[in-house]
DNA sequence: TTGAAAGCGCTAACAG
DNA sequence: CTGTTAGCGCTTTCAA
């Protein structure tokens, strides 16, 4: 491997007149043309780390995605966070930023040690951290202790003394509420995620409070493990009881879809005999019959979002940035039985596979 | 941010004495101890980037996605690559290597640059490629030149002069075809991908080969986008003709969705009137009536391999590894009525989202 | 416009 | 067992 100074001595110039040759320095054109005529003669690129080392900068950020083995597969390994990770290398590549990325366990209980390694290893700039559990954890004194640039993907009511992005699960769960009490439903049910998942609390409570506000009743609850599996059993208690719900939110689309599943098997039509709302717009939402009514994260623009603030943390340090990006309902027919007939406010029926 | 300097102050020793200190050398146990709080008292965790110098070793390793702007979104950006990418993980963390991850497209036409830079840059010691598409590029030359460590994803047919891992497309698809052919069917249709697609390329033949061995016949034929709407628009044109085939494979579970949901609006029934097969084990597989058959292309374990074997790479250069992770069938419902009743040979229904 | 020299933080070779 | 010294590859003063 060519360094600079194989370059200066091919050129027959000094290894400080090739960086500045080769980096738009003030240098004599002539001797610029000779320097990269060397440098492709020797097939030079240079070495990063020698670089890095002298700038202090990594021109690397990270994605970290923390987990819980107490939680089943599904809900720790998301398909949607690649979305995110896409949302996230556009605005990295834009800036000329390389992008890690890694999965931590809450039960790695070294979890403290990695970041502080991360923060001592200046190996990158700043980090990207998808919680996803409200689970107590030193990491971000940690990170503030080092005057680490961190932004966090989690609800502004958790706090707002770090720089996060807000996915809006409240206000997308009250979009549900409202959508379902607009067709007239008056008593609703809501299948939820596991109760420690930051997303699942925000969102049975904004569905919850909007109920209430319009008049209508929570009648029946579960807490599912955002499978299709999980939605088919949780649907299946609800059904047991008296009398089923007029309409049912599920907090994820499997477990919208494995409602739907145990609802159509019954005999149980869907909307018309009960109404279901999913979250999360997966695609498979368009694979189900009927298509399901849900709720777009905008995983893609969370992901600029976050990226977007870190790398102004980078820039300008010890500033707590916030941002929410507000959700978007997504209407097609498991909502209601009209829905065909296509209510005022929709934004209709997106690609198979929106986002 | 301290430094080894400092630690080496406050213990009054030399830097490199601290350096034996906390890497395990040999040093007194009691100097040890006091570098030791030295460290701690100081929060000191050391600079990666002047190790990397030294020592010429990033400990990082990259995946890139190969993608192409002239094929629909869904076909780029396959979230089944997360899994992938946690296979990746998973050995890379047992090595105490971090994960960089990027995506290119072959219409940036800088591809090759990047791959020289990554060469050069010394800030990855070897690469995991997707390329996805059997397009012409020199990046394989580039990398070969600087000696640098790559494995591809992409099947053996397609040269053994570079490292490897098959995904078996060409096993999967031959598994179909035996299964449906063994379920009698005799004119068989095929939903294919787009026709530069790697792993469309080798599916198709390998349901084409084993159908004409197994005395069946290939009466239809279709290349969709990998999208639920394209398998609908295809199955679609297949049933304007004459006779529908018995039995169709789908290159991928969006489109055997698209395709099951065409039929069963037509009134067709799957799988007594028309058999589907999908391919990828997508998530949706169990969320859709019936449930699919498909194959597996285990993500996971794909990602193992890959990793695995650029590790041997990065360890003894030079050499050529490749390895088939042979996909696995996955039996449901879809590929025959008398499908529950459970054939001899299945592995039967795993959980929900298997991979 | 160019070169010499220092230094980023660390490890390794060598003496003591 | 410990300290001194050199050097990884680069950029950046500072002089010339």
């Amino acid at each position: 491997m060519a360094t600079l100074k194989d370059v200066a001595a091919l050129a027959g110039v000094s290894t400080a007149t090739v960086s500045l040759a080769l980096n738009g320095g003030p240098v004599n054109e002539k001797t610029r043309e000779t320097v990269k005529k060397a440098a492709l003669q020797l097939n030079y690129f240079p070495n990063k780390i020698g670089r890095m080392l002298n700038s202090g900068r990594s021109n690397t950020i990270e994605l970290v995605i923390l987990t819980s083995e107490a939680v089943p597969n599904i809900v720790r390994r998301t398909s949607l966070f690649y979305y995110l990770m896409e949302g996230i290398l556009a605005v990295a590549d834009e800036n000329n930023l390389s992008m890690r990325f890694a999965v931590k366990s809450y039960e790695d209980d070294d979890v403290n040690a990695y970041f502080s390694e991360l923060v001592g290893g200046r190996t990158v700039e700043g980090v990207i951290i998808l919680p996803q559990f409200a689970q107590a954890s030193g990491f971000t004194q940690v990170l503030e202790r080092g005057k680490f640039p961190f932004v966090m993907l989690r609800p502004a009511a958790f706090g707002t003394d770090v720089s996060f992005v807000d996915m809006g699960n409240y206000e997308g769960a009250r979009m549900v509420a409202e959508l379902l009490t607009g067709c007239g439903a008056r008593r609703l049910g809501i299948i939820n995620g596991p109760a420690t998942h930051v997303d699942a609390i925000e969102r049975e409570r904004g569905f919850t409070d909007t109920l209430l506000d319009r008049g209508a009743a929570l009648v029946a609850k579960v807490n599912g493990a955002y499978t299709i599996e999980s939605g088919f059993t949780a649907m299946q208690q609800m059904a047991t009881k008296k009398n089923l719900p007029e309409a049912v939110f599920c907090a994820n689309d499997y477990m919208a879809a494995g409602a739907i599943k145990f609802l159509t098997g019954a005999g149980i039509r869907v909307p018309h005999d009960v109404a279901i709302v999913g979250y999360d717009n997966n695609d498979m939402a368009t694979a189900i019959e009927p298509e399901l009514t849900t709720i777009d994260n905008r995983f893609f623009d969370l992901g600029t979002a976050l990226a977007t603030n870190l790398l102004a943390l980078i820039k300008e340090p010890g500033r707590h940035l916030s941002t929410t990006i507000p959700p978007k309902l997504v209407l097609r027919r498991s909502h209601a039985p009209d829905a065909d007939a296509g209510k005022a406010r929709g934004h209709g029926t997106r690609r198979s596979r929106g986002r």
